[in-house]
DNA sequence: GCACGACATAGGCTCGACCTATGCTTTCTG
DNA sequence: CAGAAAGCATAGGTCGAGCCTATGTCGTGC
């Protein structure tokens, strides 16, 4: 096979015009360049230069050659240079994992502040749920991520908690958000709850249940949908109540149901905001930019968690 | 230095989703495509699979690499078929020494029959005069040329007669050349002369000296030419008289001096044309393309010279 | 004819490329 | 949930490629 040394050899050798020349040229000995050339002529077949007394001329052979040999060498070079920029996030693709409700608040945001520093890169933010984050995650085909956490931390991951969201009752009864929902009245109210594929492992859903759980009832949803957006739409045409993340509240609530009101849940409850990663991971740079991005925009919204 | 080998593993890796797939796919063991990746990764400074569980993942920095590893490959892919397509003829530049005058009355032919073979190819005649062919040959600039070549031979050169061409007088004056022409008169007449620059070496001037030399007369030229040309055309207005090739003679006279006339020189003589390469020279096939067709148009014209 | 320049050859060293064997972790399955 | 299977990493060993220095050979120029 070709290798890009010897035709390293042959353009500095093709432009001197000499092996000796060559060699200081390349920083080698002049045998090991004769060497390069030699095998070349082996691996091609054909003669590259003839040697004449005084130094070496190229063949017709060498002339077709030696375009190509610099478009390889270009293409290396162009090659090592991208790979560098995507280092440097000049270019390239920074992909960052972010559950439905926080890129419902942050995501605009987020990936304005990513672009404005740095104009060449693709961002995608990924990820539906919390749960589905994760398992990307688990599967490597995410590098970070920022997701609601429920006590059940998964094995080989770092958590990092960045901020809460406390969850808190709406309603279009005034009456019903008049004073702080307890474990005993949310456990009759007629519930919309979002997110029915990850009902199962949902943040929000794992820590009502535990709420009420420890009250001894049991969470009962009177509508299931998909998104927040339809639950608070819902909420506002009086059909039912529903239990959502301030974030959800400060951004939807005066859009899709005006007429709504909110009240904190007794005691307080909340959803847990955290950065997530492969424990053994060594976070790129564009994931750490991500990430400490993400943390300040989430932190403006909602209150932050300082730990360690 | 990132290295075709690198990339090839890369791609192959990326292609498969896996290194044990990959190096099944190059004929390698797994760990020697683990050991290739781990180098290209450490030499790029980035990481480009991430090691999870069953199989890896690339990155995005492995996202972006992918495109210019394939071109690097391509271009030494094309490289490799640039070479073989100059080898097998179908493309490329043949380059062949031809000393003036021979190019004058077979050089359009001989290219015409080589384009007629090999379309594709580019064609250059190089030289002005047997002498300086020689010297490209000696320098290794010509792998091969077709000359007149005098009694000097030149050391470490193979020279192959093909053809002798006869020298003749030619002039204007009818009675000049009613008959062959001896030493004696030779030296007296009034000659133009071509090839000026090359006065000293050039093969025609060499054996008229010879011829007179044994006679004990000196050569005298009236009038000094660079080209043939020239030269015959002075001859059809009366005001030389010039010794040139037969073949001269032949492609010349009717268009440029068509009331002048020719006859032998007593004795006759003739310049030999020749084969000319160095001796130790492994002939490429496009060189003994031209030797061969070159041969086949000059003996078209001239006298053969079976040797051997 | 002699010295110098330039490529080739010889011999030796080091390191990279590759292999097999084996260990560790994740994933699949009964 | 335990065991098998799959896949990557590590270890250790072999072989050859790449590089060097020293020296030979040949052409060139003074």
């Amino acid at each position: 096979m070709l290798s890009v040394h010897q035709l390293t050899c042959f353009l500095a050798t093709y432009e001197q015009g000499s092996l000796t020349r060559a060699a200081e040229e390349l920083g080698y000995a002049q045998p090991s360049v004769s060497e390069q050339i030699r095998a070349l002529e082996k691996s091609l077949g054909v003669q590259l230069f003839r040697r004449v007394g005084r130094g070496v001329v190229p063949t017709t052979v060498a002339d077709t050659l030696r375009p190509y040999a610099e478009r390889v060498l270009g293409a290396i070079d162009e090659a090592e240079r991208a790979v560098q920029s995507v280092r440097s996030l000049e270019t390239g693709t920074i992909r960052f994992g972010m559950f439905g409700t926080a890129r419902l608040y942050a995501g605009a945001g987020l990936v304005a502040d990513v672009l404005e520093r740095y104009p060449g890169v693709r961002v995608e933010l990924i990820g539906q749920n919390s749960t589905d984050v994760q398992e990307e995650l688990r599967r490597g085909r995410l590098e970070a991520a920022m997701i609601a956490v429920a006590a059940a931390a998964s094995e080989g991951m770092t958590i990092t908690p960045v901020a809460r969201d406390e969850l808190v009752y709406i309603s279009a009864d005034p009456e019903r958000v008049a004073s702080p929902v307890t474990a005993a009245r949310l456990s009759q109210a007629s519930l919309v709850m979002p997110e029915t594929t990850w009902r199962a492992n949902d943040s929000t859903r794992i820590v009502l249940r535990q709420m009420l759980h420890e009250t001894g009832r049991n969470p009962v949803t009177r509508i299931e949908v998909e998104d927040v957006e339809t639950a608070v739409e819902l909420v506002g045409r009086g059909l039912a109540d529903s239990v959502v993340p301030r974030g959800v509240v400060d951004q939807l609530l005066p859009r899709l149901a005006p007429n709504a009101g909110w009240t904190s849940l007794r005691p307080r409850q909340h959803d847990i905001l955290a950065i997530v990663h492969r424990a053994d991971a060594i976070l790129s740079p564009a994931a750490q930019l991500m990430i400490e991005l993400a943390t300040r925009r989430i932190q403006e919204i909602t209150e932050p968690v300082h730990r360690r």
